[in-house]
DNA sequence: TCCATCATGTAAACAGTTACATGATTGC
DNA sequence: GCAATCATGTAACTGTTTACATGATGGA
């Protein structure tokens, strides 16, 4: 979750976070970059689980070079002193030992969703609440559904395929929760 | 996200984390209840997001607490100085703000998934180490899945609908990914 | 010139994690 | 009596968030 995949307290090889992770591929994929690009990246991703705040992304790029996994080099021309930092080898073996396998349970096990939690606590709630509870999120994942679709579809005409699956993944999902809710609401409306 | 749902900064009205939520909501629905019976009940969970630590149970029931969301009462005969938590009428109106209506966009998107982060990132492996991660993450998905599928069959002879429902979301959730990963590996298997 | 955006960074707060300590209870 | 578990709690640490500060850049 935050507190999510967390650092080990005694590492034998030194483990990232899901957020170094990340960042260490998106370097090795997409070429070097500046720490900006990164949260821009983020900032456009449908995911609305990480801001990528500042105070989250530039220290995790000194940390990471400190480490001895990034090397930086400054852009020529630059009066803000932008840098674009690229994978040393340490850094690349690193993100490889990260990436698996052996893949990790806590990786391929149950993720965690916030409507899962919430749908497990609707009996705290009166039934017309529940009703409107559930009208409601079936009606705003519809919506995050259609708008990822279209979103899918302008990816796919790029070719861009590993960004394209992701979408798709993506789009399971939500469909996987729309089928769900109407689950939830079949057994909910038996019930009263 | 663990870091994920943050509390705001300034809250107009005092709004809650998730674990917040889900804990007043366990006490809401299933009564009264020490700090330590909540834990237990994370560690049967089969989702492995939250631990529910020690320090990260105790302090939050204390913090509810001075907050007026939950009072608390000696449990009689027990040296252990146990306490059981119970709602106050502020935590129930708490609660119930926020599990809504309305719910934040946050919850109803797209949910994190840490598989579909690594396989973002697929393209940093070797041809040979992607095939590797796809059959083994597929299989340790299907595992997964079965256990699941065992549990959520006990639930439904217990008649507990709110439990079986959270663990249907939660199989449908991995059944989309076995698919989704069926998906990767005809498109991946095609590039190369 | 002015203003929005780009871009880099820091400071304080905070929730959750590991790890440890301590005493009560239960089963053999 | 003894060991394992139950149960409560604390201490140090870490990563992320919000909020603020500061300067560069580019377009009207």
């Amino acid at each position: 979750m935050g507190a999510n995949l967390k650092r080990t307290r005694k590492p034998a090889t030194a483990a990232l976070t899901e957020l170094e992770g990340i960042v260490l591929g998106m370097i090795s994929t997409s070429g070097s970059c500046t720490p900006y690009a990164v949260r821009r990246k983020f900032r456009t991703s449908p995911s609305r689980y990480w801001s990528a705040s500042a105070g989250a992304v530039y220290p995790l790029f000194t940390r990471l070079k400190k480490q001895g996994f990034l090397r930086a080099e400054r852009k020529a021309g630059d009066g803000r002193g932008s840098r674009l930092f690229s994978l040393t080898t340490m850094g690349q073996r690193t993100l490889r030992e990260w990436l698996g396998p052996p893949c990790p349970p806590a990786v391929t096990s149950v993720p965690p969703d916030p409507l899962r939690n919430r749908v497990a606590l609707l009996a705290a709630l009166g039934p017309a609440e529940q009703a409107q509870f559930l009208a409601e999120t079936t009606s705003n994942v519809r919506a995050h559904l259609r708008e990822l679709s279209t979103l899918t579809e302008q990816i796919k005409v790029k070719n861009d395929v590993s960004e394209f699956l992701v979408c798709r993944g993506a789009v399971r999902m939500l469909e996987a929760r729309l089928n769900w809710l109407e689950e939830v609401s079949h057994y909910l409306g038996e019930a009263t």
